[in-house]
RNA sequence: GGGGUCGUAGCUCAGCCCGGUUAGAGCGCCGGCCUGUCACGUCGGAGGGCGCGGGUUCAAGUCCCGUCGGCCCCGCCA
């Protein structure tokens, strides 16, 4: 007996056929006569009757059933009775009477039911296999093969080609911490896994593949997130003789291409947004558009106030922004003394609201205002009445941060964050580097090998911090799902980074100068980015966590709860690493 | 490294604030009955000593300290 198809395939078509079936009971009602079983598989659900009319043997094998064993059924495919169809079940119109079953293999009673709605995460990574059965982890599973399938129909229609780049390779300073594998062979040496297949795919372009894609592991011994794993999928490019906006366009399209997946059409071209706006209107450099609540710069209102709290941030150049909250007027004294506290958690040193009621404006700043400043504030932010208007006034970051965290908040509580709008947007025009106040020395916000603004070389010399990259991230919905640059690919400029980097010449051969030798013999100008392929498959899902379309992840201890990895090693694996241990793993 | 939150039956949770009979519920599980159910119904039953360690107390799921683990967040994540 041979399998004839899945059981969520049956349709009333096949009525009168006979089939063979193979899966697993999901649930068996027995009523003392007639039993049913529904048989499932990862197509879907049929029910099958087990009818003592139709065969007594049959029926009473039904009786040692239970959920969840593995059932070969033969039967054939039958119209139900009228008035017992169910509407809910895809082949609810059918059933499968069976003629011959066979228990292939039997079952413990399982931990959890698998129509649990409420189950712990513990619990469900501990039996992942279990946890991997149900219809939703099912789904994300196949709309991630999918995706991954479309995305490689897709760039192999743009001529990209898959290389593959090594997992054992060489550590690399700077960014996130490596995951160390040690060499047997090269006693006291490591590779390091890659935390992505950067330099790698820049050296294909200087061995001239020209279009380079991956979809690829890669691996960040960081603390984790909802949206952070240890171990994660980037969809990696990499483009020779190209400008930022030729990247943007492939990048436009793989999003594209995905979310018709979905059935949600973006559209061509994705809006573009410099990194001073996103911190200026959103006070974050992932902005979420879906929704407004726009951040704005009061500060000149204020130039001459008697308010000495703003009088004295402004002496110190500080600035005062804020935004307005529409319907934010129905928040009570309470919430907003908690609107309060809560920027003060974000380290504001205080929260000023203003509700527009229609008596004016109310406030217990309003007594330090002029009516000046009162109607400027109404003109700045086009007030209308039922609306709030926060503001916060301290040095420029601190009131971006603060404000950026409290919009999201805010609009969350006043539920005006659209669910199905997705809002896709290019970040540019970053800064190249930042200043590391610890170390006293620059540090590359991106990576070292990303190329500055042309117009902006003569900065370097001069004001490094103002220098702006040729590097964008592409943003959804507050999210960041990728980012990249284009690359420096002449090796004065290259040199020059490093040393703002303050990354010797020695340091600089010996941690990556099989690159910058590569940069020596022709390396075409070129440029890329990675796209996080688990964040875009929990937007795409609608999952509140990347674990919900990994099929085996690590929890927030970074540890896997089916294997239990990591685990200690046999004293005699680390004698022949030649490891010593300073604790043992009990010791920590 | 830090903050928050949770940990009681196989699962989900109540009980903890305000210590005091044999620690509860729903689901699941086991057994009986039931020929049209599909969260089947119905009758009956088993099952935990409250994550772990210590302390306070005549008495500890309940209070205190520590520790382990799940989740969220800050730091970190070029």
């Amino acid at each position: 007996m041979k399998r004839s198809c899945y059981c969520g395939e049956l349709h009333a078509g096949m009525i009168g056929e006979e089939v063979v079936l193979e899966g697993w009971v999901n649930r068996r009602r027995d009523h003392g006569g007639v039993t049913f079983v529904d048989l499932r598989d990862r197509e879907g659900l049929v029910q099958v009757v087990f009818s003592p009319e139709v065969s007594p043997q049959v029926h009473e094998r039904a009786r040692e059933i239970r959920s969840e064993f593995v059932l070969r059924i033969r039967g054939k495919v039958s119209r139900r009775p009228p008035g017992t169809e169910n509407p809910k079940l895809k082949t609810g119109e059918i059933e499968v009477v069976a003629t011959e079953v066979e228990v292939l293999n039997t079952a413990r009673t399982l931990p959890f039911r698998l129509d649990d709605k409420d189950l712990s995460e513990e619990v469900r990574l501990t039996y992942r296999y279990l946890d991997l059965r149900r219809p939703w982890m099912q789904h994300n599973m196949k709309l991630r093969h999918r995706a991954a399938m479309a995305i490689r129909q897709y760039m192999d229609s743009l001529g990209f080609i898959d290389v593959e780049t090594p997992f054992l390779t060489k550590s690399t300073p700077e960014g996130a911490r490596d995951y160390l594998v040690p060499s047997r062979v090269n006693p006291g040496k490591f590779y390091a896994l890659p935390q992505s297949p950067q330099l790698f795919k820049q050296i294909l372009m200087v061995a001239g593949f020209d279009r380079y894609y991956q979809i690829v592991k890669c691996f960040r011994d960081e603390d984790l997130r909802a949206d952070r794993q240890p171990e994660f999928t980037q969809i990696d490019l990499e483009m020779s003789f190209v400008e930022r906006e030729d990247v943007m366009e492939v990048v436009e399209g793989i999003v594209r291409t995905v979310f018709e997946l979905i059935d949600v059409e973006l559209p061509e071209k994705f809006p573009i947004m410099s990194y001073k706006e996103a911190m200026l209107k959103y006070g974050i450099d992932r902005p979420d558009t879906r929704f407004g609540l726009l951040i704005q710069d009061v500060s000149q209102l204020f130039e001459s106030t008697k308010f000495t709290a703003f009088k004295e941030t402004l002496e110190k150049g500080g600035i005062i922004r804020g935004f307005k909250a529409p319907s934010g007027a129905r928040f009570s004294r309470k919430e907003l003394d908690n609107w309060g506290k809560r920027a003060r958690e974000f380290g504001a040193r205080g929260l000023i609201s203003i509700k527009v009621t229609d008596q004016g404006l109310q406030s217990n700043l309003l007594k330090y205002l002029s009516s000046g400043e009162a109607e400027g504030l109404k003109e700045a932010f086009q007030v209308q009445e039922g609306d709030v208007i926060f503001l916060a006034a301290d040095k420029e970051e601190r009131v971006a941060d603060v404000l950026g965290r409290l919009r999201l908040e805010v609009a969350n509580a006043l539920d005006l964050i659209p669910e199905d709008t997705y809002s896709p947007l290019w970040v540019v025009d970053f800064p190249l580097l930042d200043w590391d106040e610890e170390e006293k020395r620059y540090v590359a916000v991106h990576h070292p090998f990303t190329s500055p603004m042309d117009e902006d070389l003569p900065l370097l010399d001069t004001d490094p911090l103002k220098v702006r990259a040729k590097a964008y991230d592409i943003v959804l919905n507050g999210q960041e799902i990728g980012g990249g640059s284009i690359r420096i690919h002449r090796r004065d400029i290259q040199k020059k980074i490093f040393d703002l980097l303050r990354i010797g010449e020695e340091e600089a051969r010996v941690k990556f100068g099989f690159l910058l030798e590569a940069l020596e013999y022709g390396a075409p100008p070129h440029g890329g980015i990675a796209l996080g392929f688990d964040r875009v498959m929990a937007i795409l899902t609608r999952a509140e966590s990347i674990r919900e379309v990994i099929a085996f992840p690590k929890t927030q201890k970074a540890q896997c709860l089916m294997t239990g990895a990591p685990s200690p090693v046999d004293e005699r694996q680390l004698k022949e690493l030649k490891i010593k241990l300073t604790a043992t793993p009990e010791e920590k």
